[in-house]
RNA sequence: GGGCCCGUAGCUCAGCGGUUAGAGCUGACCGCUCAUAACGGUUAGGUCGCAGGUUCGAAUCCUGCCGGGCCUACCA
């Protein structure tokens, strides 16, 4: 059996994502895993909360908690949040789990045997209030070019000049605006990634079937200016994997952490054993070590433009200087950013919606359906609720939603709660199903290359068609005169439901169920064939009109999420 | 500063060297009455950001400019 290995970038801690993150990796991922289970493809989907670093550091002081229980509660929240998106995952980790720490330590060890780990000593700013080294960005100051007196250690908002932390003046800690600051020795492990140049080059060149949004963002880090540079790998903090090298300690570097970035893609393959740790898999290898079976895998990651650079190059740069066979990635599927009403989603600013306060509203479906159908693929995308409120409607509601219904209610006025038997199917099915053949075979087409928007359309398409089959057909009018040809006609534009049902489940999987369980359909294969998707229902089978699928979404409803979002997150 | 991406109908987008530039939504008109006033059909709407160039032929390739966005390596 084919076999796809997916991972979706893994969110950061602290806080709850909102859709724009959700859209850049997650949902997609889950669409791509839904799908290829459909296809009868046995897929491992991993995904795991990213916890190690600063901003987890100072989210948990703020809450006025340990570092340790604040992500165990948040990873809580957001694996509940997951799954009220119906968030497929085989596995929700840890970055921080015991089996990351193992595998972590295990690749420093082997890229330190290997020779690519280099011991540098440098000189970086320490605040004794906060006693804890400073990242360039958690350094305020004035910008020596502009006067901006909010200037960060790394660049100045205000003037965009790049800076470096000792050019501020009068540096303070962004933490507790503390000026207690000093510079001070400390020793770090880098990666030494220069000297695997040519061998990522000739990696990403075997890569043409890539989105130039990902290849040109990694040929960039690659060849421009000095080419790529070594990069540090561990951290001044307390909380992180500890550095070692394999299960042993690592002279001078006692006390460190490694970096949140060299560890967390990591977690992808340390999220398969926490999996089989779990009790819900028995062997995690033959998915991730050529050797071990992982030869025949396909492995697709989803995730936002930003996250490109260390997928294309740190990540490989680390499996590749292991010397081990490790499963490198296929494919890797990046999306641009989704905007909230004419700028951006911001977390830090509360402005747009969160992925909690999405489902406080509406069901998952609504939100599924219409990030799904506009995703950022080929530049910025928008979020609108005027967009959302027309999308959903038409779509959901009109097309899907009232097609179930009209004619299940037909049948039931007409025929009774039971697929009716008589009469036989003529010309007009059969064009109906010639069409439906080709849509079914482009759908499939947009899905595999993940075009997820051009699959989307597709998929209204397919709803469309059965819409306009039952209105040229016109079971109420044939009724009067043939009843018999009125039942073939509604037999046909029933079976059409867990069609339907099956084709939209990786889109909008609630409904579908919703509409496989009201037809009393179990079987849930993928209809390959249409002819033979379409006699699911036996004559004689009875069902049940089901309840509403897509309420629809008022002009009040819009009005008023609209002035709630507006302002700042409560 | 450098690099990359985007700019096509009112809106969201497709097309990326070859007949009169396409789809969905919105608007207008017609039809239907089974249905969540839903559905189907017809139709309107664009000097394809601007200016040059290459070509028998350019929305599509090249150059410059204008506008928007992202990245630029210690945020993750």
């Amino acid at each position: 059996m084919e076999r796809v290995l997916i991972t979706s970038a893994i969110p950061y801690i602290n806080g709850i994502k909102h859709l724009g993150n959700l859209v850049g990796s997650q949902l997609p991922a889950d669409l791509f895993a839904r799908y290829n289970r459909g296809r009868g493809r046995e897929v491992l989907f991993l995904c795991a909360t990213d916890e190690h670093g600063t901003p987890a550091e100072l989210a948990a002081a703020k809450a006025g908690m340990d570092v340790a229980e604040y992500c165990a509660k948040m990873h809580a929240v957001q694996a509940e949040i997951a799954q009220g998106f119906r968030l497929s995952f085989d596995h929700f980790g840890r970055s921080s789990s015991p089996q990351n720490h193992r595998l972590t330590q295990h690749f420093a060890g082997r890229l330190a045997d290997a020779g690519l780990i280099a011991e540098v000593s440098e000189r970086q700013v320490y605040s004794n209030a906060d006693r804890r080294f400073l990242p360039d960005r958690y350094i305020e100051g004035t910008c020596p070019n502009c006067g901006y007196d909010k200037a960060r250690g790394d660049q100045c908002e205000n003037c965009t000049k790049q800076l470096d932390p000792t050019d501020l003046i009068e540096p303070r800690s962004a933490i507790s605006g503390s000026t207690d600051l000093e510079v001070r020795e400390t020793k770090h492990l880098y990666l030494r990634q220069s000297s695997m140049r040519d061998q990522l080059n000739a990696w990403i060149d075997s890569k043409a079937d890539w989105p130039i949004l990902t290849t040109s963002i990694a040929k960039k880090w690659l060849n421009d200016g000095d080419g790529l540079q070594d990069r540090g790998i561990t951290r001044d903090l307390d909380w992180g994997i500890p550095v070692k090298k394999g299960t042993e300690d690592w002279p001078g570097m006692e006390g460190k952490v490694f970096y949140v970035w060299f560890d967390a893609p990591i977690e992808y393959i340390a999220c398969a054993a926490e999996w089989v740790d779990a009790g819900k898999g028995d062997d995690w290898e033959r998915w991730w070590r050529t050797d071990k079976g992982a030869d025949d895998v396909r492995y697709v990651q989803f995730m936002g433009k930003d996250n490109v650079p260390f997928h294309t190059l740190s990540f490989p740069a680390t499996i590749l200087g292991s010397g081990e066979p490790w499963k490198l990635v296929d494919y890797i599927k990046s999306f641009n950013y989704l905007n909230y009403d004419g700028g951006q989603f911001s977390t830090s600013q509360g402005r747009g919606v969160f992925m909690d306060q999405a489902l406080s509203i509406l069901p998952s479906d609504y939100w599924r359906w219409w990030l799904l159908s506009h995703a950022p693929e080929t530049s910025d995308s928008e979020f609108t609720w005027e967009n959302f409120q027309a999308g959903v409607n038409k779509d959901l509601a009109d097309v899907l939603g009232n097609f179930v219904s009209r004619i299940t209610k037909f049948c039931r006025s007409k025929f009774g709660e039971v697929i009716p038997e008589a009469g036989a199917y003529g010309p007009q099915e059969a064009q109906v199903m010639a069409e439906l053949q080709t849509r079914l075979e482009a759908y499939q087409a947009h899905m595999e290359a993940i075009e997820i928007r051009k699959a989307a359309a597709e998929l209204r398409a397919i709803w469309v068609a059965g819409n306009e089959y039952l209105q040229s057909a016109a079971p109420w009018t044939v009724h009067k005169e043939d009843p018999d040809r009125a039942a073939a006609i509604t037999r046909f534009s029933l079976n059409l439901i867990p069609f339907y049902a099956l084709l939209s489940a990786p889109f909008i999987p609630d409904a579908a169920q919703a509409m496989l369980d009201a037809m009393g359909c179990a079987d849930n294969t993928w209809p390959e064939d249409v002819a033979e998707g379409l006699s699911r229902l036996p004559a004689g089978q009875g069902f049940a009109v089901p309840d509403v699928l897509f309420a629809k979404i008022s002009d009040e409803d819009r009005a008023t999420w609209q002035a709630q979002f507006a302002g700042v997150r409560g």
